[in-house]
DNA sequence: GTTGCTGTTTGATCTAGCCCAATGCCCACG
DNA sequence: CGTGGGCATTGGGCTAGATCAAACAGCAAC
């Protein structure tokens, strides 16, 4: 855990609402980990015994069905923790976990952190907050997958990677595509074509590279019905 | 609140978590208050500055669009609390309620409550239990909306409502089937074909009284990815 | 270079569920 | 006892996205 290391975990949702003091006596138990593109984390029904803060690289949670699907609920990334509330619980964790590219992670354990609660109420509001939070952006994902169409889902998660940018702009495809499907709730197939379909608002694609002529264009796409034009 | 009502509220798992003189201490404040079918209680967006206690009826929770489209994310009953993580963070509602029956509710309000929370630790543990649970059914929503089909999750609907019977049952439609297929993610139009289609299940429905031949069968059907017979 | 693996694209077809519209059923109200 | 307004069902046509299947590109190992 080097300073910028430090940095991060510090900035969490979860974590910046603490103390200093309670952070630094943290300090000592916290190690940075490697981990391998596809390295699984945790599996839903394990007891959910710790949470994780991301450093670097992307991290899937999942579901799977009796028959083998896999429902990717989310996908993690750099300076986010997850895994909090289930772990806070001391429950099981309702979804599975794995890495989608090669990733480093604290993993901070349950038993420690719940104690530390304990004595310390300001902290459980700080989890609350995250916990909060998380609800509210799986309230927004139900919505979206009930009323945006497949372009309109993949228009917004590229709003939302260009994050504020103005006028043209290029972002990168942080993971494959199949997942990015997945998890805008449709099939490769689908994603392919639905992309294909934002060329004529400025969208295009080379590789994993988006290049887009106006973000304006593309937020008013996401805005509406899309009954035509 | 008659003694029935004060039951009602001390075995939410939100507040069951209390010990009994703080939930003495807040029997002053507590009124129940009597609500129309169809009364907002609160907008999204709105200063989240209290939770509600079901004594009596339904509660749907839902978002309205910029285009004026509604989506049920979830409907409480009799005996659930809901708002709470909202109100908690003293932010805004992320989104609506209204009643849609009769109800009768108690209201709590936040700014008492939160200060109650910071000198009582074990309180904030089963406010995150709530949201946690909370957390858990959103994940498991939409799993299903990704992946059953409409008569699997009409069958599946159902099957909560029976709530554990075994072999033959007869269960009523607890609200509107419109209401039922917007929380379920479909049109009425789609839940009412959806609902015959359950016919040859041994299913069968007379306005809205549902008799289930036997509810194995119809747990079966919901597992089942439903390639074939 | 060749082989093979994995992820992506493209094509053709199929279907669940949406949209629009009509009709029917029930209950409240005069 | 009629009549009107909500809800529910039924019908027909349509489209988004799934499914099945094949071609294709990049990359690693040999």
């Amino acid at each position: 855990m080097d300073p910028a290391d430090w940095h991060i975990v510090r900035s969490t949702p979860l974590l910046s609402g603490m103390p200093p003091d309670i952070v630094q006596d943290f300090a000592g138990g916290l190690v940075a980990r490697a981990y391998e593109k596809g390295t699984p984390l945790f599996h839903q029904g394990q007891a959910a015994d710790a949470f994780f803060v991301i450093l670097e690289g992307w991290v899937k949670i999942y579901r799977t069905t009796s028959d083998g699907l896999e429902v990717v609920l989310h996908v993690f990334k750099r300076g986010e923790t997850f895994a909090e509330a289930a772990m806070f619980l001391g429950g099981r964790y309702p979804a599975s976990a794995a890495t989608v590219s090669s990733a480093r992670l604290v993993r901070i354990d349950g038993n420690a952190f719940r104690t530390r609660i304990r004595n310390q109420p300001e902290l459980a509001l700080s989890m609350l907050a995250a916990a909060s939070y998380q609800l509210k952006s799986l309230v927004e994902q139900i919505e979206q997958i009930k009323v945006r169409s497949a372009p309109q889902r993949i228009a917004e998660f590229i709003l939302r990677l260009a994050d504020g940018q103005e006028g043209p702009a290029i972002v990168d495809l942080p993971f494959e595509k199949g997942l990015i499907a997945n998890r805008l709730g449709m099939k490769p197939e689908s994603f392919s074509r639905a992309l294909a379909r934002l060329r004529p608002l400025g969208v295009s694609v080379e590789r994993d590279v988006v290049e887009i002529a106006d973000m304006a264009r593309l937020a008013a796409f996401v805005e509406f019905t899309g009954d035509d034009g």
